[in-house]
RNA sequence: GUGGCCAUAGCUCAAUAGGCAGAGCAUCUGGUUGUGGCCCAGAAGGUUGCGGGUUCAAGCCCCACUGGCCACCCCA
């Protein structure tokens, strides 16, 4: 038998309200902030994620799902959704509009990884991007983004990981200070651990072996070796998110997984969904489109696990609002009545009234018991009586209660009272 | 990619120590003329994830594969 392909999943009719519920949350609020959607395609050349992302990080090295077309182009689809927006930032000429420009996406992403709970090969962000603006006031902007949206979703206790990787001024000495300080120790340290100290020290910060979580403590935190520029940066931050109250933690051990971030990193923990707890992350990248070919550019922004935000407010016991559904049902008895019931399904959707035929010409018992588990207000019964006296029987489900009705006044009937209880 | 645990009906789970594969929920039908929910009866639903092996006999033991979960890793 035939199964989802390792690490994907099918988005079934009773996960959708969930879904809805999120989405439409992310464009209401994107509507506050001036967010603009902008699509990207799903796959882009694979030299852009190379190049953009990093040589070097895990998703270039070992989770992009890369392929040839039929053409002989290298393709990749995408790990992530930055890379793609700069491209269509840069190709599109949008330097020009004012700034900052502000858009968001909400996809599908492709990262070949071992999967587990909230860890999958297609998965689902919403993704926020500011470009053209220094100012802190702009990182502020961003996670208010990602705050706004988790507060009305219904979430309770928030608190940002926040911290600064420098930029490339400073980042260099501390990246020094690190490898001196690990130097030392190197015979504690696995093999693992020993490897980032030669690629990438940062990540140092974030190993979990037991030996070496004392020497992190004492470890150099990035935040003693900023230079002027980003040290200000990052005050400015803090004042204003002491400002509106928004509660983070300093947390120098926060280093993010691709390459191109500066400044400000991110993140939001959500606690009960298993160990991918990383509910939303993000972070300043200033060199990112100039490196892409573009204008000197900064920008920042976050992406969003669709799939996780959904697992934690499940786990949270949130439930979204229903999804509509029909409210009427329309019972025929009999042969002589399906085709009037047929039009009358059709004039009540074509009133805005969501409207079920009950089909295969069971009996009514049959056809009450479906409408009752449909969950209709109303059933119309129309059987030869009600046909030879030009009358149809309307049924309230909810109290049982019937009355007769004029044939040619059921849609005006029905429409007064299901906009009332919708 | 590495290691551990797991896989029985659509779902949640049973099946004594290898010995005829079951229940609840869900689905469909019926409980007398054209009236739902509760209740009752019945039906349908399985190559026990896939493929091998051991055995008179395998859901159960062994091997490989696939998938899920957990840890590592990484991140959303």
């Amino acid at each position: 038998m035939y199964q989802a392909v390792k690490g994907t999943q099918d988005i079934l009719p009773a996960d959708r309200a969930y879904w809805r519920y999120v989405t439409e949350q992310m464009h209401a609020v994107s509507a506050l902030f001036g967010l603009q959607q902008i699509d990207t395609p799903i796959f882009e050349e694979t030299s852009l994620f190379v190049r953009g992302v990093g040589e070097g990080t895990d998703i270039v090295d070992k989770e992009m799902y890369s392929f040839q077309d039929k053409g002989g182009d290298d393709l990749t689809l995408r790990p992530e959704f930055t890379a793609g927006v700069m491209r269509a930032f840069i190709e599109h000429g949008m330097h020009v509009l004012p700034r900052p420009v502000k858009l968001y996406s909400i996809g599908p992403i492709f990262r070949h990884e071992a999967p587990q709970a909230g860890r999958y090969r297609q998965f689902h962000q919403f993704n926020v991007e500011m470009l053209g603006e220094m100012d802190p006031a702009v990182d502020l902007d961003v996670m208010s983004v990602a705050w706004m949206l988790l507060t009305r979703l219904g979430y309770r206790g928030l608190n940002f990981q926040l911290n600064s990787t420098g930029c490339r001024k400073c980042r260099p000495g501390y990246r020094a200070a690190l490898v001196d300080y690990f130097k030392a120790y190197e015979d504690r340290l696995g093999d693992v651990d020993r490897r980032r100290l030669a690629i990438n020290p940062l990540r140092l910060l974030d190993s979990k072996e037991p030996a070496v979580q004392p020497l992190l403590d004492a470890a150099p935190h990035s935040a003693d070796h900023l230079c002027d520029e980003c040290a200000t940066h990052l005050a400015g931050l803090r004042g204003y998110l002491a400002a509106l109250g928004m509660p983070y933690t300093i947390n120098f051990r926060l280093v993010r997984g691709l390459d191109y971030y500066t400044k400000t990193v991110f993140e939001v923990w959500a606690e009960g969904i298993g160990s991918q707890s990383a509910v939303c992350g993000g972070g300043r990248y200033d060199g990112l489109v100039e490196e892409l070919g573009g204008p000197p550019t900064p920008g920042i922004g976050f992406a969003m696990g669709i799939e996780r935000v959904i697992a934690s407010l499940k786990q949270q016991g949130i439930t979204p609002p229903a999804l509509a559904e029909p409210r009427v049902q329309v019972s025929p008895l009999g042969e002589a009545a399906r085709l009037p019931a047929i039009r009358l399904v059709n004039d009540l959707r074509a009133a805005e009234i969501g409207a079920l035929l009950a089909f295969g010409g069971r009996s009514l018992k049959s056809q009450l018991k479906s409408a009752d588990k449909a969950g209709v207000a109303y059933t119309v019964i129309l059987g030869d009586t009600e046909l030879a006296n030009g009358v149809a029987v309307v049924r309230d489900m909810a109290s049982s209660q019937q009355e007769t009705v004029a044939a040619d006044g059921i849609v005006d009937w029905l429409r007064a009272r299901v906009i009332r209880n919708t």
